[in-house]
RNA sequence: CGGGGUGUGGCGCAACGGCUAGCGCGCAUGGUUUGGGACCAUGAGGUCGGAGGUUCAAAUCCUCUCACCCCGACCA
């Protein structure tokens, strides 16, 4: 390819809009451009990058046994009334109206769709194991787009269905999967941790996600730098075994209940300091409005109530923190909450209640707190279960060591999905008993513009991308300098030619510019190896090389270029 | 949805009631240059996001509205 043919042009300011390394580096390398919010076109030379991961990314699902197939982005609305999925996509799903006035959607996801036909084409145990994948657009009307192709409303994915005749078959094609990934993000350069993930709108029990350690990723996720556990903060567990040094085992028998006076002591800090205990000593009430009901949340005072996993335990769709009106309405005095002698309101509680005594909480009534509350005797709740936030210096469930974490981009996530879709499609087989089964599903999902995105957070200078040679838009940039020189300019009109012939991908810069444009270009776009050809290397019959990672420059002979050009790309490849 | 911010040639910005809306980058033409974003000359390109209002006069003030960005909520 010849740069001054090249459509889309680099600039040397990035556009105001653009904040993280790889929105702006993107934009001013030309690769992309935005039209609304969200929503992107890929231009000649982030097209070819995005080309290079799709087929990365289609090898290894080949090779794990995937069948490439391609679903309609416009999809019946009443598959997802049928699936129930319709109600926790919500508002995220785009949808359309044709003509007849029938309503359909566009495609967020797959399985409905995929499960319809396995359906009508999987009847036999024989049939299975099933890997099916596509790779094409989803559309997902995202509250807030951000970060240029980190979060998008219209984004191309590569989408794999597995479909087996049992849990075991699930989780022999779940570890083919992970590990088919695995070998895609090494391919990309791209150094990423598996974490436990929640499954959110998708749904199912068991659920991983690929993650790229950098600053500008929406996610956090925790981990134990002593045993290796780690999983993102909305799946995180944390030990809350009460530390021996926090509280004396002999406060641990349990006292009498007992009203204390604590005027104007409304937050935890404030009542515990006031009465000199630990905020592990203490009960913290929260209160959420949960699909419109005030839900009554009691975890210790020492934790915070992780939403993701509340939601998962109310099994909701809307959940949000009440208003101090809202609490008031319900006869519970703010500041003063208790879960003894509550009525009316569902109580649910973090099983941390379960692991101390002589609790701190409130007596729902102004200026006064209970002291020595212990559960169930002095109160009783509807749920108990995990629905603490992790955090960082919180103990591993796992080692108890001290977990660390940090933020990243997820670049793929798998799901076991389990029956619940394939139950509500119709897709069930005969076993060999000739028993009608649901299929057990799972799901694997890559975005590719994040993929790419996230290989740019990682891999930049302040002079430009970095692209792994896997990935790059060419492998070669091919600079002439002295476009004025007849000699030069056949001279490397000849190497450009010998360099296509030898199928090596060459971005010629014919363009009549001076050398500091054309080296900044070439450090911009990101590509791995660079050529220059000048007068000066002329007259040594040779042409300078330049690894866009390294500093040192070596001469190659003209003669034969292609080879010893093959050769250093074959090297680099091997590395 | 809550909070904050920005809309002026393709991009980055200035002008903030008053003459023909400027500057840099980019673009076009000609010339001089050429190893890390050269220079000179000439030139093209703008309904100042949109609607309404105030005023002798609005890019500038007011109201409404739309779009985009950031933080949060949310989100495979």
């Amino acid at each position: 390819m010849r740069f001054s043919k090249l459509f889309g042009k680099t600039s040397r300011e990035a556009p105001a809009e653009a904040e993280s390394a790889s929105h702006q580096l993107l934009l001013r390398a030309g690769m992309i451009a935005q039209i609304a919010a969200g929503i992107y076109s890929y231009l000649p030379s982030g097209w070819r990058v995005l080309r290079k991961i799709e087929n990365i990314i289609r090898e290894e699902m080949d090779k794990a046994g995937g069948q490439e197939l391609m679903l309609p982005v416009l999809q019946p609305f009443e598959l997802w009334q049928q699936s129930g999925r319709y109600v926790s996509f919500g508002q995220t799903m785009f949808t359309v109206t044709d003509r007849k006035e029938h309503k359909l959607a566009l495609g967020p996801t797959h399985e409905e769709v995929i499960a319809d036909l396995a359906h009508r084409y999987v009847q036999s145990y024989r049939d299975l194991p099933l890997l099916v994948y596509q790779i094409q657009t989803k559309f997902r009307d995202e509250p807030r787009p951000r970060g240029g192709l980190l979060r998008v409303r219209e984004f191309i994915m590569k989408d794999l269905y597995s479909f087996d005749v049992d849990e075991a078959a699930l989780d022999e094609n779940y570890r083919k999967m992970s590990q088919a990934y695995q070998n895609i993000y090494a391919r990309c350069g791209l150094p990423t941790s598996i974490v436990e993930a929640d499954s959110g709108a998708i749904g199912g029990k068991e659920s991983h996600e690929f993650m790229v350690i950098a600053e500008t990723g929406e996610d956090e996720m925790v981990f134990c730098p002593h045993c290796g556990y780690s999983a993102n903060v909305e799946k995180a567990q944390i030990s809350k075994a009460i530390k021996k040094d926090v509280i004396a085992s002999e406060a641990k028998q349990p006292l009498p209940l007992e009203e204390i006076a604590t005027p104007e002591q409304k937050t935890i800090e404030e009542v515990a300091d006031f009465l000199g205990v630990p905020p592990e000593q203490t009960l913290k009430a929260v209160f959420y409005i949960a699909d419109g009901k005030l839900i009554f949340v009691v975890i210790r005072g020492d934790l915070e109530v992780n939403e993701t996993k509340l939601r998962n335990t109310l099994k909701c769709t809307e959940l949000r923190l009440a208003t101090e009106d809202e609490v008031q309405q319900t006869g519970i005095v703010v500041g003063f909450a208790s879960p003894i002698g509550i009525k009316g309101t569902k109580v649910i509680a973090d099983d941390s209640i379960t692991m101390g005594s002589n609790f701190i909480t409130g007596a729902n009534r102004q200026g006064y707190h209970f002291k020595n509350a212990n559960y169930p005797r002095d109160f009783q709740v509807d749920i108990t279960a995990d629905i603490a936030l992790a955090h960082h210096g919180d103990s591993c469930p796992k080692c108890d060591s001290n977990l660390s974490s940090t933020r990243g981009i997820e670049v793929g996530h798998i799901f076991k999905l389990g029956t619940f879709i394939s139950e509500k499609l119709g897709a069930s087989f005969l076993d060999q008993d000739g028993v009608s089964r649901p299929a057990v599903m799972g799901c694997y999902g890559i975005g590719l513009g994040r993929l790419l995105a996230a290989i740019v957070e990682q891999s930049h200078d302040d002079k430009g991308i970095i692209w792994p040679l896997s990935v790059a838009p060419y492998q070669v940039y091919l600079c002439l300098l002295h476009l004025d020189s007849p000699e030069v300019a056949s001279a490397a009109e000849k190497v450009y030619q010998e360099l296509e012939d030898a199928g090596i991908e060459v971005l010629f810069d014919d363009r009549d510019e001076s050398p500091g444009v054309k080296f900044n270009d070439a450090d911009l776009l990101g590509i791995p190896l660079r050529l220059t050809l000048s007068p000066r290397t002329l007259q040594n019959q040779s042409i300078e090389a330049k690894w866009r990672t390294e500093k040192e420059t070596q001469l190659l002979p003209l003669e034969n270029v292609s080879a010893k050009v093959n050769k250093l790309l074959r090297e680099k490849l091997a590395r």
